[in-house]
DNA sequence: GCGACAG
DNA sequence: ATCTTGTCGC
């Protein structure tokens, strides 16, 4: 599979070229969101093939109503390859965002942002496509250069900043007591303080994601059952 | 050959 | 991500 390794000298090229466009300060004025978006997707196979569906779930920040859930689906072109998610997932989120009739004021993905090798994990990447504020929600953490994050006090809202080479990449958060940290860093447009408060704002006992991320987590495999029953005709 | 590996 | 049983706990 000496195709995969040509996918990734591309792949690694955009990142480097879309890496100049990266603003991790507030580009939003934090007292006037309303709306937040959590993105997530889920993946199925049929026929020897691989396909997935990407679902947004919109919040109100303030009163945690969902306001609006949207969906995309459809064959999965690009594998998974460690580094380089957003180029197996954005077709189908930017897909999905299209159909939302609202517009989110913050963007929360199920992955990282700047926490990444050449600073464009998925959140990142696609902020530079939606114009808009991203948060990167990890659940498990991607070693970069042999550094491995240290773990957090066992509190809720206690963490650690995730430094390699001197920078801070983003942090390992404990959203609950006794459960996972999960890892958040800037996707473009905000900053890090300004990310790790609206995801603390956003963690209910349900769970140790933010909310907007978890009921698009749910929801995608909601829309895989209906999809995978509506395939089989 | 072996280990690592967001989703 | 996905495949999966039982099990511990509120």
């Amino acid at each position: 599979m000496e195709k995969i390794e040509k996918m990734k000298q591309e792949f690694m090229a955009l990142q480097n070229e879309l890496l100049p466009l990266v603003k991790l300060e507030n580009s939003f004025r934090k007292e006037e969101v309303q709306l937040i978006a959590g993105v997530d997707l889920a993946y199925w196979d049929a026929g020897g093939k691989a396909y997935g569906t990407c679902c947004i779930v919109v919040i109100n920040y303030h009163t945690k109503e969902v306001i609006e859930r949207v969906n995309s689906y459809g064959e999965i072109q690009v594998p998974y390859i460690p580094g380089f998610l957003a180029f197996r997932e954005l077709p189908l989120v930017l897909e999905a965002v299209k159909k939302l009739s609202n517009e989110p004021d913050l963007y929360m993905f199920d992955g990282n942002g700047y926490l990444h090798a050449r600073h464009m994990g998925i959140a990142t990447h696609a902020s530079l496509y939606l114009q808009k504020p991203t948060i990167g929600v990890a659940k498990s953490y991607l070693r970069i250069d042999e550094v491995d994050f240290q773990m957090p006090e066992n509190a809720a809202g206690a963490y650690t900043d995730i430094v390699i080479h001197g920078e801070v990449y983003g942090r390992a958060l404990r959203t609950t007591a006794n459960v996972k940290p999960i890892f958040i860093s800037c996707g473009d447009r905000i900053d890090l303080e300004t990310s790790t408060a609206f995801v603390m704002d956003c963690i209910n006992r349900e769970s140790r994601l933010p909310i907007p991320v978890r009921l698009a987590d749910l929801e995608t495999h909601r829309a895989r059952a209906y999809y995978m029953k509506k395939e089989e005709e």
